[in-house]
DNA sequence: TTGTATGCGTTATCAT
DNA sequence: ATGATAACGCATACAA
């Protein structure tokens, strides 16, 4: 060993009799040789390598390639039931490529920045953000320490970022309209803050389109806890007159009103119907199960081989992908 | 800048008139001169550094200091609240030594090599395994390719890893107990997989303690999906002599009980108490929010500390810490 | 008080 | 067909 534990290069080089050029060259394992080299020497180099139990070293191989090898999965728990299918796929892509992945769980908002330290210090050539992280983080420092970013959004515009539309305000209305369509008089919307974002706007959406007004009793602001959206979903329900469907801007506050609904005796799905968004995996559990607004397709080849693109030429124009939220139906509604 | 692109240590040090071991000296931030460097000097470096924009390379900083200054968090979804706490106490302490944390889910066990490449190919100095991981993976690989291990593990003795003991089969027995205690008759287990693990050993050796005998038809295997789970439960509970309480081995089975039991009317936890393992998110959701048993206390910082210490200094003696599970009191019993 | 020189381990461009 | 060798960007012992 080179100095004191690992086996370097030169050590494998030594021990098989080449240079560390030649060792180099077959370990690294590129092809790019005019010639391929003989056999013998080959097998030379990779026996000792084995036999000296050679690792090679990430950090050396990063300074001298100008690539760390390394692209990051930034998400915010809880999630759904994509996102194992998204980091699978990310990992055997990855592989096919010598990359790894390592997953940034954004477990709050407020401390973001402290999340993607890996990110901004350089760490990785890319990132992907999954969906409602880019439009509450500041991409900005993210976007200058790294070759490659790719985030879901409806709305960013960011040089050099290339991004999935997941339509959510048509989503949102489809929702709504099934409801219509199903016959329901009254529906109401749960909604975190208040604001006009695309999943409210959606609900709106269908509602116009269905020749209706909308009610302000039956918007409701507070699912920002799941106790406060319990609270806020009976005192829905005890209202004179009670809706007949929730559309909930998140899972949770389906959730709530799943358990509101067994509080004050109405049953899912014939008296009320809820529907809720982010299909989350405790969708699935629920009971009974929640029909939710989400991800649906679970195949991200493209978007992950994008991003590789990009690693491999920054220079790329942006890409637009489009991976359409849809209903997926469960007996909530 | 120097090539293209980035800029580095020596643009700063030509802009700031100064060479580029002065620049290194400021901007490493290491006060471990002998003399402090005069205000100007650091201040015209500084003022340089940022108006450049420098962000310095973590690959060469890696290749020069031997430390990637990445740590790894190894989890298998899902997971319970503790692992909040556990990651922002890990990116805080890590960000007062100057490190990122990365976090590696583990999805599926039988794909972990798969996740663990970025620890096994030596792109961080340390990590740490949550509860569960390193009973059913080699530690062998990744052992070899990082300075520092911790892990969650009652029996694992290897060498060179340090370990935190979470004293299960003592908590499941304490959890039994309290049934025994609050005069419960006929406790059930529902297990994993029939083996005669350290929880299900708790179990056993709780009743022991009582002076009762283990009853087979009480013990019943099948809690691999939740699904499955409650068809056991069903079962369990359809028998003439159904039990008044039931240990689930995991949070997961819990839940399917609970279920099962609205299915057949049983009310928890009058007719039947329950009480998992893992005390995951979900318990404090689910209705009745479930007991369970598992972590509690949340201060992780001696862990996550001697794991510094180790990286600092390999030759540490393993250490062996203790965060023993507790019930953590619900409703559901 | 500051600068010079060397090496970390690897890859890639040349020569030979 | 293989080997010298020069970077990659930074940190540090030591010289000045």
């Amino acid at each position: 060993m080179s100095r004191e534990g690992r086996t370097t290069l030169r050590d494998v080089a030594t021990a098989a009799g080449v240079s560390v050029a030649t060792c180099s060259y077959v370990l690294s394992g590129r092809a790019d040789r005019t010639t391929p080299l003989p056999e013998p020497t080959r097998q030379r180099v990779e026996e000792a390598a084995r036999r000296l139990g050679y690792k090679g070293n990430t950090a050396a191989r990063s300074l001298r390639r100008q690539r760390s090898e390394l692209i990051a999965l930034v998400y915010a728990p809880p999630v759904g039931p994509w996102l194992d299918r998204l980091t699978m796929q990310c990992e055997d892509i990855a592989a096919a490529h010598g990359y790894s992945v390592v997953g940034v769980p954004v477990r709050r908002l407020d401390r973001a920045a402290q999340s993607l330290r890996v990110i901004t210090r350089g760490h990785v050539d890319g990132a992907i953000f999954a969906p409602g992280l880019s439009d509450d983080i500041d991409l900005t420092a993210a976007r200058r320490s790294t070759r490659a970013l790719m985030t879901f959004s409806d709305h960013l515009e960011f040089p050099g970022v290339d991004v999935v539309r997941n339509n959510v305000r048509q989503a949102l209305a489809e929702a709504t309209s099934y409801l219509v369509a199903a016959g329901r008089e009254r529906i109401a919307f749960l909604s975190h803050n208040g604001s006009h974002d695309d999943r409210y706007l959606g609900y709106v959406d269908a509602l116009r389109q269905a020749g209706r007004e909308i009610d302000p009793a039956l918007v409701r602001v507070g699912a920002a806890s799941r106790e406060e959206a319990v609270v806020v979903v009976r005192d829905l329900l005890d209202s004179p007159q009670p809706p007949d469907a929730i559309v909930s801007e998140s899972d949770r506050g389906a959730f709530a009103a799943l358990q509101a609904a067994v509080d004050r005796g109405f049953k899912v799905p014939g008296d009320l119907a809820v529907i809720g968004t982010g299909n989350t995996q405790e969708a699935t559990y629920s009971s009974p199960p929640l029909t939710s607004v989400g991800m649906h397709q679970l195949d991200f080849t493209e978007m992950v081989e994008a991003l590789f693109a990009r690693i491999d030429d920054p220079s790329l124009p942006a890409r637009e992908l489009s991976m359409p939220w849809v209903l997926n139906h469960r007996a909530s509604a």
